[in-house]
DNA sequence: ATCCAGGAGCTTT
DNA sequence: AAAGCTCATGGA
């Protein structure tokens, strides 16, 4: 891979392994919306629209040095071919892994992924989207016609009714506590640098944080790439595919490491983004 | 109308 | 420890 800048495009060439698509449509990121030939979103302080041709992924609205944020972002370093050959032997997750081509784990910022994690309990992809997309245009402060996620400080201060308002449902008072949690000191960052176990026990402190949004925020904001987000799709999948009959939620999650190893966050989404596009295939078997 | 959605938290066994 | 109940909301 190789970059270039004119001012205007930052691209990044010769990326193998990747799907633009693939990253923002398979569920873990909420906020990028189809425009033209591309994808529009305000990520990281920047209102960007981003393009893929071929094996190039284009940026408008990215500073150059914004690159290594981008790089981060997209996970472009990450080997991801040698990855999923590590799961040759895995028909299933090579079906998987076929389906969703490209697909990589993003690194997404971290109040943004909790707070939009915490939402999306016992909620559906769609509804969640909306329901974020709501807070920003309400809350966020505009940025080149689109708006940026709110501020801790911004959301710690709204009241139960205005996000209820916004359609976030009884999971408006865990956003304000959470919030007002990472006002009060609470460091997403220092998180992100403790070792897995320890990063997803401070996270289950925070209100509206269990154990699966936990593993969200270590997944697809922190990068644990061996986080592995147990919902009720994962749930059919391990249960109906790979013949797991306990019903202990940690004898499970030991299962799916042992299974898929050091980057089971990664097979995770893989499956995640198959099974919720092959219900039958999931539960039939 | 009933069930479900990328669950969490509190109460009861 | 483990199972049960409740929490908004909108689409199927």
């Amino acid at each position: 891979m190789n970059i270039t800048y004119d001012g205007d495009r930052l691209i990044f060439h010769e990326i193998s392994h990747f799907s633009l698509s693939q990253c923002l449509c398979c569920g873990q990121a909420f906020r990028w919306k189809p425009q033209g030939n591309g994808f529009y979103s305000v990520v990281m302080g920047y209102a960007v629209y981003a393009e893929q041709n071929g094996q190039d992924l284009t940026l408008i609205g990215v500073p150059e040095s914004a690159s290594a944020d981008f790089i981060r972002y997209f996970d472009l370093e990450r080997d991801y071919g040698a990855i999923q050959a590590s799961y040759i032997n895995d028909p299933f997750l090579t079906e998987g892994i076929c389906y969703a081509n490209g697909l990589r784990v993003l690194r997404q910022p971290y109040f943004e992924t909790l707070i939009s994690f915490i939402i999306s309990a016992n909620n559906n992809v769609g509804r969640i989207s909306r329901i974020i997309d709501t807070i920003c245009v309400n809350y966020g402060e505009p940025l080149d016609g689109g708006f940026d996620f709110p501020s801790p400080e911004t959301l710690a201060a709204l009241s139960s009714d205005e996000l209820k308002t916004c359609g976030a449902g009884y999971r408006a008072d865990y956003i304000i506590q959470t919030a007002k949690k990472i006002c009060d000191g609470f460091d997403l960052n220092a998180v992100a640098k403790m070792p897995y176990e320890k990063a997803r026990e401070e996270l289950t402190g925070l209100p509206g944080v269990g154990l699966k949004v936990a593993d969200c925020v270590a997944l697809y904001g922190m990068g644990f790439l061996q986080a592995f987000p147990l919902d009720v799709w994962m749930r059919r999948v391990i249960c109906g595919v790979y013949h797991y009959g306990g019903k202990n939620n940690n004898a499970l999650l030991d299962f799916v490491q042992t299974t898929f190893g050091e980057h089971a966050g990664i097979a995770q989404q893989y499956l995640f983004h198959y099974a919720r596009h092959h219900k039958e295939a999931v539960c039939a078997r």
